[in-house]
RNA sequence: GGGAAGGUUCCCGAGUGGCCAAAGGGAACAGACUGUAAAUCUGUCGGCUCAGCCUUCGGAGGUUCGAAUCCUCCCCUUCCCA
């Protein structure tokens, strides 16, 4: 699914910073002009802590693919170890504990995953567990030749770790900026790599490895960080009524992929068509300052090509396709959305609508059904259901297919069989 | 280890014996308006075999006709002291 990507001339750094990926950097003369003039091998950590990434882990992906467009030789690191301890830089609470087997599992289905986004082939990139080197570690000898470099009120006295010094800190995850560290000196050490990028809240484990390397080395590395991603409305980018925006087809499917970027705030097209697309700047720009629903040219592109990178051409263009059909009016293109089989023999007998609807999960529970249709808000084929009461069956068949809506946006399609 | 304050429905946060499925706000959902946007207005917002019933207020017991509210023990969090 990965295509070859021409190299791209110009600097890296001056695509990522017009781009808006650069909200901190920790070398403004020096680092331009390194990506400008070697091939960096830098690192990107991801936790699997999840069986699938998320749309919070997109910017970072789309950093590495812009570094690796440019020639740099991107490791991404999947923290199988510090997964185990948990990072708690700019969270209220503790992370839950993750079995080590199923963290495991997990980063084998990212690494499947991130074959989509980036060349692994020929040593253009590289996966590395820092389980690897962390999980053996021999308590006091670590302490002593790494602990050893870090002044806790140093540590103490950092933004990440303001909000836990409220609300508590537990020594093991106090313990993960170091840890996190010890994966850069590793990494500079092992692959030569100079540069982590990470979120913003990742600023204080990044400076502090770039500390650890130099005292360690006595060798310069550098470091940058995104801006954390807020939506206009002030929530964390890539939620959706079900929960996260899931970069795995069998979590959140490309019609839904695709409907969450066409349905992005007015004010964030231009920012997100910057950060999750490679359309040139000036195309960017240009989409980004059409007004009202002009505006809407603009989120059809930011969604088919967000979809695009993510699911590839076919399913992007399937997404549009089922998008334009039901949402555009005219045709019977339903292909895309979500879908749910029922046999025949089922339709026979008549199902409620109640039990319909709540079974292809447009509802969460029963409850929630009856409202929905008593806020008149279900809808069979386009038509209506006025009562809870409704039973689905044959007679609706004339249609060549059922679709139910709930509410304005949400589609599913039942198969017959 | 000692002392203090706490743990309430998705989140924040009221409630201190019945009128509590639990105020208020946020989030979310539906309707109207619209551009599959935002804002605004209206309504909804534990579950079910839905005029009734069942489960919920950290956990387990107990008191009581009746408990989120009182008692006992336990678990957890924060703060102060060590």
């Amino acid at each position: 699914m990965n295509e070859e990507k021409n190299l791209e001339t110009g600097n890296v750094y001056n695509v990522l910073k017009e781009r808006g990926f650069i909200q901190q950097l920790t070398d403004e003369e020096k680092l331009p002009s390194i990506l400008n003039e070697q091939r960096v091998v830098h690192y990107i950590g991801f936790d699997p802590t999840a069986e699938s990434l998320h749309a919070g882990s997109l910017m970072p992906i789309m950093a590495l693919m812009h570094m690796q467009r440019h020639g740099h030789r991107p490791v991404v690191i999947l923290g199988n170890g510090t997964a185990m301890v948990g990072d708690p830089s700019g969270k209220t609470d503790m992370r839950k504990m993750l079995q080590a087997e199923q963290i495991i599992a997990n980063g084998e289905k990212i690494v499947k995953q991130l074959n989509r986004y980036l060349n692994f082939e020929q040593g253009k990139a590289q996966v590395v567990f820092n389980g690897d080197w962390l999980l053996d570690l021999k308590y006091v000898d670590f302490l002593r030749e790494i602990g050893c470099h870090f002044s806790v009120n140093r540590m103490l006295a950092a933004e990440s770790y303001k909000i836990r010094m409220e609300t508590g800190l537990t020594f093991l995850e106090f313990n993960y900026q170091i840890l996190q560290a010890y994966d850069f000196l590793m990494l500079f050490q092992q692959y030569g790599c100079i540069l982590q990028m990470g979120g913003d809240d990742q600023w204080g484990n990044i400076v502090a490895g770039i500390d650890l390397i130099r005292r360690i080395c006595g060798k310069q590395a550098y470091g940058i960080t995104f801006p954390l991603l807020e939506t206009a409305s002030g929530q964390k980018m890539g939620k959706t009524a079900k929960g996260a925006l899931w970069l795995d087809a069998k979590k959140t499917t490309p019609y839904e992929f695709y409907q969450y970027w066409i349905n992005v705030d007015d004010q964030d097209v231009e920012k997100f068509l910057a950060f999750f697309t490679f359309l040139p700047m000036s195309d960017v720009k240009q989409l980004g300052s059409l007004t009202g629903s002009e505006l809407r040219k603009a989120k059809q592109v930011l969604a088919y090509e967000a979809t695009r990178i993510t699911h590839g051409e076919t399913e992007a263009k399937k997404a549009e396709e089922a998008s334009r059909s039901v949402f555009g009016g005219g045709h019977n293109d339903f292909q895309g959305i979500p879908a749910t089989e029922i046999a025949k023999s089922e339709l026979e007998k008549g199902i409620l609508i109640v039990d319909l609807l709540s079974r292809v999960k447009l509802v969460s529970s029963k409850s929630e059904a009856r409202r929905l249709i008593q806020q008149g808000g279900c809808y069979l084929n386009e038509d209506r259901i006025d009562s809870i009461e409704t039973v689905i069956d044959l007679s609706f068949l004339p249609q060549p297919q059922l679709i139910l809506r709930a509410g304005k946006k949400r589609y599913h399609r039942i198969k017959i069989c």
